[in-house]
DNA sequence: GGGTTGGTTGTGCAC
DNA sequence: CGTGCACAACCAACC
């Protein structure tokens, strides 16, 4: 019987450890074994990636290309540049594969992709190999033990996974590698098409990814952030499984840390460095096995007996909610990531509420503004120019780094929504979807739900203040100081509220706080906003909303949810879109927002509105933009909180101008 | 079936 | 500066 030809397509994978999908292709002794990447559209052009993301995922594969490699010198990771869809039954002909193997996906996309790549496989003949190895156990299994149910909390995670038995110990490394097969293919591209690009707003130049299969070198060779046409980084982690598991050995070997984490001691205003281990992105990319963290850590505790931390707070914990909110997304499916037709989810008339498509019931990239005062409020979140520091620091964190502590999440999240701007929880995901390095559906979704008590979690009244939260670890504001630099020379007692400092410290500080955050320069001194609206009032407000709405007691897949006849259950006091009797009544004439199309040119708002000097047409601003941002490897320090700071720079001038006409 | 209890990660004040 | 407590508008799980 001739040998498996068998193809290994890494996905969310990007490691050679604790990888049982790999090991199952080695296990069927291949006469060659080709690892490939499908360069797939669907990222590519309609999910929304940041480019500290793309550059991450860049290096985790280049990493992963040399550790094949370095197993095999004829190997590699083959990146070719076609979605799976078309270019996969092209090479099982072309290369005479007898086997496909790879992991188990299980977020909706993945799951859609990977039945029709399975069906494909059976036409072409070809066996196909899954193995999970993303989660600690597998997320169907998690489900079907909690009574085919969705797991909703984490004891039910703990006992479902009692259930199923022992968290498999992570797999070694292969020793060795088969050579590759012949790499020869006479078949032409499916090139897809580039619209529409909702990462368009990433690119300083053209895409240029789908040119050839082979990539510009015809070697397969790893893209670059230059064949995207992305504008740098500014990102500090470096992705990748040989960072990882050195960042793993240094967690361990902190066994004091590692066996008494508990995440909520953990500061979420430490930056320089971290308070938490920052494997996530990691896991995200699957650089780092979550069972190979998994095992490190158990084997630390054990020396503790009964003075380690234990879950949910623990290091293990941290795991568990993430197999929670994995097998959450999988038994939910795509409703999970929207309130509309989502039983699970309460639902709140929040502002900016996502546009729904007729047809389908799944939300669109669009969103209604019912409220102007709540869209300037969403862009004043998105690019840190509240007025309240703490936010304003950790969305410029968030921007620049792809990275914040959970809690500064937390933070940010209830702010946006239950706890302060009574905006729809979807937005602030979308955001994030962005912007994290580790940006995982379910569990972004997951916290986003659990932040805005739609799920997981209700109580309302417990409200992070954007004061009194991060006081509780950063005294000095030191957090504050780093990344909104504007109010580095801020008196401590001001810093988190720097409104409330008298006229001269101000002055003395080099900064005055004045206007929206459009304002740069005013008479020499660099400004920073008020807060946009007096939170102790809002938070009354916005609890008073969620109290109405927890009465009313409507979920996401109620009939008054789903045709806009909730309104008859609210009244006007209610905080929240309350006007007309249903949907189409109220949202005639409201105009929408496309989410992805609000970038810096956005932040242009606020006093500084019906200037016409000010109005800068689209396409002014995204060239602005570009050469803004072209400098980015040459920026000082002081501008490291990111792009929204080269806006700060490029208006100060021209706000200046204003002011001074004004006057 | 109703009361109790616990829930990863709040705040503000007293001591 | 740390710990304890009242506050209190929640829901789910459990007896």
């Amino acid at each position: 019987m001739p040998k498996p030809r068998v193809i290994y397509w890494f996905r969310t994978d990007l490691r050679l450890h604790d990888s049982p999908a790999l090991q199952a292709a080695l296990d069927l002794e291949p006469e060659c074994l080709w690892p490939i990447w499908c360069w797939d559209p669907h990222y590519v052009y309609r999910v929304r990636n940041g480019h500290n993301r793309w550059k991450f995922l860049l290096e985790c594969q280049e990493d992963l290309s040399g550790s094949i490699s370095k197993l095999n010198k004829n190997s590699r990771l083959f990146v070719i540049r076609e979605g799976p869809q078309t270019l996969l039954p092209k090479l099982f002909k072309a290369w005479r594969s007898t086997h496909l193997v790879f992991e188990k996906d299980t977020d909706p996309y993945g799951r859609e992709r990977d039945a029709e790549i399975i069906k494909l496989a059976k036409e072409a003949k070809v066996e196909v190999v899954i193995k999970y190895g993303r989660t600690l156990w597998d997320s169907d299994e998690l489900v079907r033990f909690n009574g085919n149910k969705p797991t909703m909390t984490i004891s039910q995670v703990q006992t479902a996974g009692g259930k199923i038995g022992d968290v498999p110990r992570p797999l070694p490394a292969p020793k060795s590698l088969p050579d590759p097969g012949s790499l020869e293919f006479d078949f032409e591209i499916d090139r897809p098409s580039h619209d529409p690009d909702v990462n368009h707003t990433q690119r300083q130049s053209e895409e240029k990814s789908y040119a050839n299969l082979k990539g510009p070198k015809g070697g397969f060779e790893v893209p670059t952030m230059e064949e995207l046409g992305l504008i740098a980084p500014t990102k500090k982690l470096v992705g990748g499984e040989t960072e990882a598991l050195k960042m793993l050995d240094r967690i361990v070997a902190n066994e004091d840390y590692t066996a008494t984490f508990e995440k909520p001691k953990t500061a979420p205003t430490a930056f320089d460095p971290a308070a938490t281990t920052m494997l996530s992105p990691y896991h995200h990319f699957g650089a780092l096995s979550v069972r190979e963290l998994y095992w490190r850590v158990q084997d630390v505790i054990k020396k503790y007996k009964g003075t380690a931390s234990k879950p949910p707070v623990s290091l293990i914990g941290q795991l568990q909610f993430r197999d929670m909110y994995f097998a959450a997304h999988a038994s939910i499916g795509s409703v999970f990531g929207q309130t509309h037709g989502n039983s699970h989810c309460k639902f709140i008339p929040w502002h900016l509420r996502s546009k729904i498509d007729e047809k389908t019931g799944l939300a669109t990239k669009e969103y209604i503004v019912n409220s102007e005062e709540a869209e300037s409020w969403f862009k004043r979140w998105k690019f840190g120019i509240t007025g309240f520091p703490w936010i304003d620091a950790v969305m410029r964190q968030l921007r620049t780094e792809g990275f914040i502590h959970h809690l500064a999440r937390h933070s940010v999240a209830c702010f946006l929504t239950r706890g302060g701007c009574y905006i729809d929880w979807e937005r602030g995901a979308e955001v994030f979807e962005e912007w994290l390095l580790d940006h995982e559906p379910a569990c972004n979704i997951g916290n986003w739900q659990w932040l805005s008590c739609t799920a997981f979690f209700s109580q309302f009244y417990r409200c992070y203040s954007p004061i009194a939260f991060p006081q509780k670890t950063d005294k000095n504001g030191d957090f504050v100081r780093h990344y909104v630099p504007e109010l580095k020379d801020f008196p401590a007692k001001y810093i988190y509220e720097p409104w409330k400092a008298p006229i001269q410290d101000q002055r003395k500080a080099g900064c005055w706080i004045k206007g929206d955050g459009t304002a740069g320069v005013v008479d020499g001194l660099q400004t920073y906003p008020k807060p946009m609206f007096d939170f102790s009032t809002r938070r009354e407000i916005c609890i008073q909303g969620m109290k109405k709405a927890y009465d009313v007691g409507l979920n996401g897949a109620d009939e008054k949810v789903k045709d806009g006849t909730w309104r008859e259950l609210f009244d006007d006091a209610a905080e929240g879109p309350t006007k007309g009797s249903n949907d189409k009544e109220a949202n005639k004439g409201m105009r929408t927002h496309v989410e992805w199309e609000l970038n810096d040119s956005d932040i242009h708002f606020g006093e500084d509105r019906g200037d016409a000097e000010e109005v800068k047409s689209p396409k002014k601003a995204a060239a602005q933009k570009e050469s803004g941002s072209s400098g980015g490897g040459k920026r000082k320090r002081q501008d490291s909180s990111g792009g929204s700071m080269d806006k700060f720079v490029t208006k100060s001038a021209s706000g200046s101008k204003s002011k001074a006409k004004k006057k």
